[in-house]
DNA sequence: CGATTTTCAGGCCGCATGGCCGAAGTGTAG
DNA sequence: CTACACTTCGGCCATGCGGCCTGAAAATCG
């Protein structure tokens, strides 16, 4: 049986127990990446971790879905420490939008399994009742971007437009422009970043006198 | 046993193979868009239709591959003669990229489930060797949408980009304004395909002298 | 009408899945 | 060394899956 200490908040996890998570977490992506999320059986999970399918029982107690659900959170954290490093360095609207897309866009540069994975739970993973996940999350993302457009049109830096529609399009059309990296190893994504960039400046910023 | 008098053309389909193919698409589609790729199973797709399962084993020969991708092409083939017809109409290629984009949402509008369960298969499903049988198309209509593209850079409609970027870029946002809208009925979708307009004709058009 | 073909329902099979259990292994504190 | 808690393994289970078969119902046709 498993140790029941964590809902106390007495012991804290043993060092085996992050290592072991870690790990599971980490086969996992790297499952989910290349067999997709519909193939992703803890079997596999467990055989590319060199575990028993055991082991994942014993550690996540939630089964499957608490390890999925572990595993993007973990890797959201991870994105959003990099990525609002750099955003908030930024002093205008104009900068931040260009951190926002282009530290996205650097950080999975370095982590293509994660980024596969991620996506690929985000939409389709469900839980039993049918509802999806991730929702709230995205909602928030939108929120933010939408009120960075709307502080550079505040500023003058940004002309006049939709700002949550844009918002929405910024998102998706990065997401995009990585998924179309992540499918095709031969993308130069640093190249395709300048190409975003370029696009969304000429988008959104206060048009020529 | 079912008859196989097909692959010598000799017989038409019957007219009740016609209408059951259709109810069963259908009824995939609905199923699909509703509890998701990894949860549509053939059980379910028969439940919803009202038959049983044998009805698509009989119907499909080539079992659940065979419906799933007779979905993609059938709603594809409804989709791009829609688009086509207006795309075509147009004269400049300023025209054909706002056709392009406008078309396919006015499509979706009013088929926002074959939107759903054409987005869940094209991304979720695989063939028994792991790969993903839709990436042809999908690179077809890159290459469509950057032609047009070069076009207007040639007839100074265009200001200088990267052709083949941008394609990306203008298909992927289409997608996701449609997923927005898809996820979320509160949203206008006319009002949206006006914002998104705007965004790309900003980002692509010949600059103000 | 009867004969023949087409269409369908229900049951069944083999398999993979997620989860669970008892026994064994491993480390550690006293 | 011993006692004890933590960790792992292999095997097992019930469930749901896709697919198939059999026999009956329904349509078609001479």
């Amino acid at each position: 049986m498993r140790p029941e200490n964590r809902p106390d908040g007495r012991t804290r996890p043993s060092f085996i127990e992050q290592a072991r998570r870690a790990q599971i977490v980490e086969a996992a992506a790297e499952t989910v990446a290349e067999v997709g999320y519909a193939r992703a059986s803890l079997a596999r999970i467990a055989d590319r971790a060199g575990v028993s399918k055991s082991v994942i029982s014993y550690h996540f107690a939630g089964g499957k879905d608490e390890l999925l659900m572990q595993m993007v959170s973990t890797f959201f954290e991870d994105t959003w420490a990099h990525m609002s490093e750099r955003i908030d360095a930024q002093t205008t609207a104009a900068g931040r939008i260009r951190a926002w897309v282009g530290s996205q866009m650097t950080y999975f540069s370095a982590h293509r399994t994660r980024f596969l994975a991620m996506v690929a739970i985000v939409d389709g993973h469900r839980l039993p009742d049918g509802s999806r996940p991730f929702a709230d999350g995205m909602q928030q993302e939108l929120d933010a971007v939408t009120e960075i457009l709307r502080e550079g049109q505040r500023d003058g830096e940004f002309r006049a437009f939709d700002a949550s529609g844009f918002a929405t399009i910024i998102i998706r059309a990065t997401e995009g422009v990585l998924g179309r990296w992540a499918e095709d190893e031969e993308t130069d994504l640093d190249a395709q970043t300048t190409v975003l960039l370029d696009f969304i400046d000429h988008a959104i910023r206060t048009e020529a006198p």
